[in-house]
DNA sequence: CAGATATCAGGCTTACTGACATGC
DNA sequence: CGCATGTCAGTATGCCTGATATCT
């Protein structure tokens, strides 16, 4: 930034504070994610990604645990999984043994969507930690895991 | 997430995908800050913090570079000051030697609004790496410095 | 009754796009 | 003319709250 004036201080706030550089940091990756979504044409965003990966990796789920599983909002779960229904990517059926609950399921072609945007996103990936060694990016994801890990509400009994 | 059904297979997509992780930590420190600020009861948020911390660090600047120095958009930066200058934290006056060009200055009420909100961050920051060890701390931190440095379109004269 | 579930309506924040007038 | 700057309007996303109806 072409400045006239001196710095008062130099805070060295990007080293010394990893919440403000991560929020900048995940605006730009958030950005890319959203980016890599769009060119991919299919109208999906996020949200859809989160769930179809939940319901691959999980299989058939209530929507209660699924926005559980995710971290998305039931009602934000709800608008999503209707999304996804219309374009025939999951399946939703009434619990038979609990008549107010959902069973969803993903379908052949949300599996086959799924995998799309998993390239989409490993290429992301790959954008993302370019400036890292290999080595580096194993420490780096070693330490995310970490962090997500400990305070993030996951399922309990899953996993 | 309890589960009738045995998952197809199990992608490990935790330990595979940063990205996928990341959008998820990404949003719980980036609710955490949001909590923090909010707490903290001075109305102020992200951007505001961002653009303060940029003039206070940088010294007074032009809002189009200090969008290009937060990464944040032109027209948000004109809000967000809008804003600031009306709570008497940043002051604008126009460029004698570029009329179009605004420049903006901190006001001695910004520094101290800027301090205080420097502990809020600071507690949610130690928040969010209270996981970590104090080494793992140091090496997420330099590994996000790496990341940062490396794509940040960050102004190129300064710094 | 309490409690979980699904749904709907709406708000708020960050990020972005397009348009416009102004000044260099 | 092109180009940068500041401003305004509007959009989209992620995240969240509250209310409602249904079911256990």
């Amino acid at each position: 930034m072409p400045m006239d004036h001196a710095p008062r201080r130099t805070p060295d706030r990007v080293k010394d504070r990893p919440t403000w550089l991560i929020s900048r940091t995940f605006a730009r990756s958030s950005g890319l994610l959203a980016a890599g979504f769009e060119s991919h044409g299919s109208g999906l965003r996020s949200y859809h990604y989160r769930l179809l990966a939940a319901l691959e990796e999980w299989g058939p789920a209530s929507q209660a645990d699924l926005g559980r599983g995710t971290g998305i909002d039931r009602s934000d779960v709800t608008a999503a999984l209707s999304e996804l229904e219309g374009r025939g990517l999951v399946e939703r059926s009434v619990d038979p043994r609990h008549k107010r609950r959902n069973i969803v399921t993903i379908t052949p072609a949300g599996i086959a969507q799924l995998l799309e945007l998993d390239n989409v996103i490993d290429g992301i990936q790959e954008q993302v930690l370019k400036p890292l060694t290999s080595a580096q990016r194993r420490q780096f994801i070693a330490l995310m895991v970490k962090l997500l890990a400990a305070d993030e509400p996951l399922p309990k009994g899953s996993l």
